[in-house]
DNA sequence: AAATTACAGTTACGGATGTAACTATATCGA
DNA sequence: TCGATATAGTTACATCCGTAACTGTAATTT
C-alpha cells in the first residue's frame, strides 16, 4: 500500500527541493557576476579559503567528482584566476593556487556570500538558522 | 577580508552537500533497480500518489522543468508504465495515468522509500528528524 | 470571423554530467 | 632491477540538462 508513503513528507524531496531554493538562489549570483559554474565556484571557493592545493585534496575537502575538477580548474585557469605548478618530488601532482585576479573575484563572492547568508538567516530566524546547519553537518555522516 | 566566510558554514554548500547524501542514495536505489533518471522517479511518484495528472500539473505538484516532465513522461510510457489520453475539451491537453505495471513499480519503490526513510529516521533520531522535516518545508517559502 | 495572444507540450541545440578508459608517473614486490 | 600495481589527472563517450524556439490548439480582442 502507499498509505505508509507521503511524498511531501519524503526527505530526499524535501532534501532535493530545498537544496535547490537555496543552492540554486546563490547559485544565480556568481553566475549573473561571472558566467561560472557551481563546480567553478566551489573550487574557486575552495582554493580562496585553503590556499594552494592539489587537485585530490580539493576532490578530498569538496566531495565533487574529479573530473568536475579537472574541468572546473582548467576552465580557472583560462581565466588567469589560478596558476598551476608541478610538483618536483612528484610530477603527476600539480599545485594549484589563485592568482591576485583569482582572489578579487574570490573577495568579491565572499561578500556577496555572506549576503546572501544574512538573507536566509533572516528568513529562518537565528536559532532555527542554527539548528538547520547543525543537523546538515550530522548528516555528513550519514 | 575571507574572514567572514567559512565555507563549511554556508548554507548553499551545506545544503547541496546534504541534499546528495540523502537523495542520490535514495537514488541508487530506483536506479539499479529500474534504470530511472530522477525526473522519472518523480514522474512516477507523483501520478502513483495523485491518480491521473496532466503535465502541467505534474510541472505544479513537483517543481521540475517542463522539459524534464515532458521527457520523463515519453520514457516511463515507452516502458508501458503510464497511459496517456487525449483531453476532448482540450485537445493540447493530455491525461497521464499509470498502467498496473507501472502501479507495481511505484508500489515496490514506496516500500524501498520507506524503509529508506527509516534508515535516516534512524540515524538522526525521531525528535530530529522531524526538526529536519519541518526546517526544510519551512524553507520551500524562503 | 479574422487577427492576436496565451497556453500545453515537444524539440533542437549547446553545455554540463558521470562512467570508464586512458596517459603519465610513482611505488611496491619478487 | 624489472614487472606489476597504484595513483594523479585528463579525455572520449553517451546521457542529461535548461534555454529558447517551435507546433498545435484554445481563448480573447477587434
Amino acid at each position: 500500500m502507499k498509505s505508509e508513503f507521503d511524498l511531501h513528507r519524503f526527505l530526499p524531496f524535501l532534501m532535493h527541493h530545498a537544496s535547490e531554493k537555496v543552492s540554486l538562489g546563490f547559485r544565480d549570483i556568481y553566475r549573473d557576476r561571472y558566467r561560472m559554474t557551481r563546480s567553478e565556484w566551489r573550487v574557486l571557493a575552495t582554493l580562496g579559503q585553503y590556499g594552494a592545493l592539489t587537485a585530490t585534496e580539493i576532490v578530498t575537502h569538496t566531495g565533487l567528482h574529479k573530473t568536475k575538477v579537472s574541468r572546473a580548474v582548467f576552465s580557472i585557469e583560462q581565466r588567469r584566476w589560478l596558476r598551476r605548478a608541478q610538483n618536483e618530488n612528484d610530477r603527476r601532482v600539480h599545485r594549484l593556487e589563485l592568482t591576485s585576479q583569482g582572489q578579487s573575484a574570490f573577495q568579491s563572492l565572499c561578500e556577496a556570500g555572506v549576503a546572501y547568508d544574512k538573507k536566509v538567516r533572516d528568513f529562518l530566524g537565528d536559532a532555527d538558522f542554527k539548528r538547520l546547519s547543525d543537523l546538515l553537518t550530522k548528516l555528513n555522516d550519514l
